[in-house]
DNA sequence: AACCGGATTGAACATACGTGCAAGGAGCCG
DNA sequence: CGGCTCCTTGCACGTATGTTCAATCCGGTT
C-alpha cells in the first residue's frame, strides 16, 4: 500500500497558495481572484481562511527594535529575561485575558519552534487555551514531550492532556510523546521505580535535552484555582501542607516558594514534573501568564529562574514592575 | 540643536503597533480596537494602514517547501537558479503583468536585504515599478548603489534614477549612492578617465562588493521598447550596430547576445553599467522579468549566468520552459 | 439504479472595512 | 487676536469580506 497525496487536498492547497499570493502579495480583491481561479468569491474567502489555518500565511508584527514597550524594557532589565507584554484592556475579565494572551502566544510560537527540535509542554488551562489556537508550521524530525503526568484519582488524564499535546503535534507535524502517569504518585518509591523503567526513562531523557519548555503557572492560593487544585489532584491535607511550606505556585506540578526555593517541599518528591535543576538546563523556557491572580506565583517563578521568555498581559505586567 | 523623536509621530506609531497586535495577533475587530484605544473605528483603519506602510506588519507566504510550483521546479532544475513564478492570468496586459510582478517583488525584497548589506540597483520601467511598492524595513549601515548612469542627450537622468533609488533608500533606511554619469559615454576614454577619479572609483568599488544586485532586463528588439531604446539614450546608428552584433538584451545598459556572450560589443566599452565579470561576483543577483517580449532577453541573461534569483510572471515562465 | 450521508458550492444576507468629506484643532504668521 | 493652512477626526456611504443556507455533487452502499 502506497501513500499518495490526496489529489483533492493537494488541489485545494495549491489553489489556496495561489489565492494567498494574489491576495496578500498582489492586493487583488477576492472577486478578482475568484475570476482568475474560475470559482466564486465565497470560495476564495474560504480558500484564504484555509490558507491561514494551515499556516501558508505568516503574519508577523515587528517592533522597530527600538520600541519594545516601556513595560517590556523594565521587565527585561529587572529580571534578565525576554518579555512580551500583550495589550489587554484593564476592563477585560480573566477569561478574556487568558484567551487573548494565549492567542498571541499561539501565533508567535512558530518563530521559536523549528525542525529537529524538542519542545516540552505542560498541561492546564493556560496550555489548553494556547493549544486551541496554535498556528501550524511544518517541521521535520521534531518532538513534543509531555512535561508531567496528568492522571488523578478520577481519570488517567490521558484524554485531557493528550488532546492538548495532540494539537501541538498536529500543528507542527511533530511526534508526540505522552507521559502516561498520574500527576502525583501516592508513594515516592513508585516514582523512583518507574523512573528506572526504560519506557519512562526514555521520556525523562528527552525532557533533559529539550530545546524549549512551554508552561503556564499554577497558583494554589489565589482566587481562581488552577486545574491542579480544582480537579481532584490534591487532597485537603496535601493542600494544607503546601500552604504550611509557604508555596506560592507551581510549574508542571512542581512547587516553589516566593523566594524561588523548592527544597523540602514534600509533594515535589511525588510529583511527575521535571525537577527545577533539570528544567533550568533547557535553553528556552517560555512562560505564559494571564491575570493578576498569578502575580505571586510569577514572582516566585522569576526568583527561581525558571523563565527565559515571558508572555504576560499588560495589567499583570504593570503590577509586576510596580509594587516592588 | 538636538534631534528629538517627534512625540506625535511616536505616539502614532506606538498606537499603530498596539493596533497591529490587537488586529493581527488577537483577531479583534477594528471596532473593538477603537474602543480600547479610545478612538473611532476609521482611525483604527488608518492606523493599521499606517502600520503596514511603515513595515510594522510583515506578511509572508510560505510554500510548504515540498510544493514549489511545477514551473519553478523546472526552471530551477534547468538553469540552476532560484525561481519565483508570480501567478498572473494569461489575459493580463503587459502593464498589468509588470505591475503585479513588481508588487510581489517589492513585498518579498525585505527578506533578502538586511543591515550591513549593499544592494546595487538598476533603473528602468521594471525598477521604477518595484520602487513604487517597496515595503519598508528598517536596516542599519546598509547601502543602495546605483548600477549604471542614467544621463542622456536630453537630461542628466538624475531626477528619474534618483527618484527610484530614493524610494529604496527610504524604505530601508539605507544610504543612497547616486551615479552621476550618462548611461553611455560618447568616448570610451572619458569613461576610463572618470573611472580613475576617486569620487567615481569609490562607487565602482562599492559595486564590486555588493551583496545583492537587483535589475530588470532590456530587450532592444522586441515589441515594447524598454526605456533605453525609447528615451533618447541611443542613436539609430548605435541601435543598428547592436542589431548587427546579434544583441538580444541588456542588464544595466550592458549588452549580451543570445548565447550569453558579450565580447566585442562596442557599445559596452562606453556603457557605465558593471562589467559582467564583476556582476557575476555578486552573491545574489535578482532579476525581475514581466512579459513574454522579454523572453529572448531572459534566455540570453540566463546563458550569461547573470541571474541567481529570478522573478517572472507565470506565462513567461511557461514559455521559458516550453519552447526549448 | 436508487439511496444515503458528507462535503462543496454559489447566492443571499450580515458584518466589517476603506475612504471622501466636512468639521474641528494646532501651529504659524501678520 | 484673527486669519490662514495643514493635519487629524468621526461620520456616512459604498465596497469588500465572512457566513448561513439550500442546492448540488460525489463516493460508497444496498
Amino acid at each position: 500500500m502506497t501513500f499518495e497525496i490526496d489529489p483533492v487536498q493537494s488541489d485545494r492547497s495549491r489553489d489556496a497558495l495561489t489565492a494567498a499570493h494574489l491576495y496578500y502579495m498582489q492586493d487583488l480583491t477576492m472577486d478578482a481572484i475568484a475570476q482568475e481561479l474560475h470559482t466564486s468569491r465565497s470560495s476564495v474567502s474560504r480558500l484564504l481562511s484555509h490558507a491561514r489555518e494551515i499556516g501558508l500565511v505568516d503574519i508577523q508584527i515587528k517592533s522597530p527594535l527600538d520600541a519594545p514597550s516601556h513595560l517590556e524594557q523594565q521587565i527585561e532589565a529587572r529580571f534578565q529575561i525576554t518579555a512580551h507584554v500583550v495589550p489587554v484592556p484593564d476592563s477585560a475579565s480573566d477569561v478574556d485575558r487568558l484567551e487573548r494572551v494565549a492567542l498571541s502566544v499561539a501565533r508567535i510560537l512558530g518563530q521559536y519552534f523549528d525542525s529537529n527540535m524538542t519542545m516540552g509542554i505542560a498541561w492546564g488551562s493556560t496550555m489548553n487555551a494556547i493549544s486551541r489556537h496554535v498556528t501550524p508550521k511544518q517541521t521535520h524530525n521534531s518532538q513534543i514531550v509531555q512535561l508531567n503526568g496528568a492522571g488523578n484519582m478520577r481519570t488517567t488524564g490521558l484524554g485531557y492532556a493528550s488532546e492538548i499535546l495532540g494539537r501541538f503535534g498536529t500543528a507542527f507535524g511533530a511526534h508526540v510523546q505522552q507521559f502516561p502517569v498520574p500527576a502525583f504518585f501516592d508513594n515516592p518509591d513508585t516514582k523512583q521505580a518507574l523512573w528506572r523503567e526504560r519506557s519512562i526513562s526514555r521520556l525523562i531523557d528527552m525532557q533533559a535535552i529539550m530545546d524549549i519548555a512551554l508552561f503556564g503557572l499554577g497558583s494554589p492560593f489565589s482566587g481562581v484555582m488552577s486545574r491542579v487544585y480544582a480537579g481532584g489532584y490534591l487532597e485537603q491535607a496535601e493542600f494544607d501542607s503546601l500552604s504550611a511550606a509557604g508555596v506560592v505556585g507551581d510549574v508542571a506540578t512542581v512547587f516553589y516558594r516566593a523566594d524561588g526555593s523548592a527544597d523540602g517541599i514534600a509533594l515535589n518528591e511525588r510529583s511527575t514534573g521535571p525537577d527545577f535543576t533539570v528544567l533550568r538546563r533547557t535553553p528556552r523556557r517560555i512562560c505564559v501568564v494571564a491575570g493578576r491572580s498569578k502575580l505571586a506565583s510569577l514572582r516566585g517563578a522569576l526568583a527561581a529562574h525558571l523563565i527565559t521568555d515571558l508572555f504576560v498581559d499588560e495589567s499583570t505586567a504593570r503590577a509586576l514592575v510596580e509594587a516592588n
